[in-house]
DNA sequence: ATCGGATGTACTTCATACAATATATTGTCT
DNA sequence: AGACAATATATTGTATGAAGTACATCCGAT
């Protein structure tokens, strides 16, 4: 999935550890990030450490006020409509840009995953549910080949998880939201853009609602 | 404007530095970004030069790969395309969202902004005129009170001022783009979000597509 | 007793030194 | 002469130490 650099440098493995601990809300939010400690942990030095929190910072993953010590970025429930707004315009914006080049193969990939969250559902396993969502709307943001556009929302899917660890543990992607992707396969079939589009932002739009609900 | 942080720290100096550079076109694409000459030029260490380093790689103003020297990153003149795509995407969605809760302050603002274009455009002064056209959209961004969204259309607008430096220097926002202005103002007073974020988008779009003409 | 100030400690930031890797240069062999 | 190998040089990445700043604690004064 996420092998844009296997983990040679140490700047790299801090951010790895750190960006893990993030996402899956072993670091929780206000917590103290001291470099020192993160640097004995995983045997390397303060300097490395310190480039990949100015990464995490830059990311909003992590906040460093001047002269104070960097802290875990807050976060609340309800941050998930922040995120989810932007988040379905750009994957809207994906699947409308996607949606004339998509090729045969893109759509078995879309399928084979869909298939596979059809199973994760079945299963109950919401972790490998959420997977197979992010992998499937992945394709055609691949597809769409705009570097802003996959940069933002790969930004935004971290935030998604790491909000969802935090808060909304067992919620994940439901039947409707399988057969959401049924029709955008079919808008891609069509080479309709404006439909993929608008299947995509309502399938996220959806998505949110549901989970603000209760848990 | 832009009052985050006044330049205090070493990082910070380097990082404005050399996005001052970056974004004027000082910079040209491919450029080697040597830390040990920048860190002679302002009279600093290498440290805070590579801090900065990694803040405009992970914005995308800088390429680095491991081991390798930095570079200035790539640029063309169809670059232009994939940035405003998301940008007038994500506009669009700042002014949908801050629609309803618009101040009269805001619209004063924005009425404010948008007289100082007109007077622009008519001195003839194009730098002035993008700054004010930028004013004019951060109005409703910053009314919308979302982070992500802030910071991706920041980092959008950086973007579009180093390809507009490189290759399109003279070109800037005309009349007809103060009078699509006029009515995202009139959008928001009518509490109309849907029109708003239209009109906005197609502001955009029509802004790019006038770029790519000529020159 | 509470507020203000001063001192000590801890931490952030920066600089520099060192190690590891890539690049350039030179020399040798075909 | 051209190409490849070996060595030298430059440069990147990491470690550590030093300096300056903020924070906490303790004491004194009102």
């Amino acid at each position: 999935m996420d092998l844009e650099h296997s983990v040679t440098s140490a700047r790299d493995a801090a951010y790895a550890y750190l960006r893990s601990g993030l996402v899956e809300g072993r670091l929780r939010p206000g917590e103290i990030l001291d470099d020192a400690t993160i640097a004995q942990e995983i045997s390397i030095s303060r300097t490395p450490v310190r480039e990949a929190l100015i990464q995490l910072e830059r990311e909003g993953m992590v906040t460093a006020a001047p002269r104070r010590r960097p802290k875990v970025a807050g976060a609340q429930p309800d941050d998930l409509a922040s995120i989810i707004a932007p988040l379905g315009t750009l994957q809207a914006l994906a699947a409308q840009l996607a949606a004339p080049y998509a090729t045969d193969d893109d759509v078995v990939a879309m399928r084979s995953h869909n298939d596979e969250l059809l199973q994760a559902i079945e299963d109950e396993d919401t972790r490998r549910a959420r997977l197979a969502d992010m992998a499937f709307h992945r394709v055609l943001v691949s597809r769409a080949g705009n570097r802003f556009l996959t940069s933002y929302i790969d930004s935004l899917e971290m935030h998604t998880s790491r909000v969802m660890s935090l808060y909304f543990r067992n919620r994940g992607p439901d039947g409707q939201s399988a057969r959401e992707h049924a029709e955008i396969i079919q808008a891609v079939l069509d080479r309709d853009a404006g439909a993929a589009a608008k299947a995509t932002r309502s399938n996220y739009l959806r998505g949110l609602s549901l989970v603000g609900e209760e848990e």
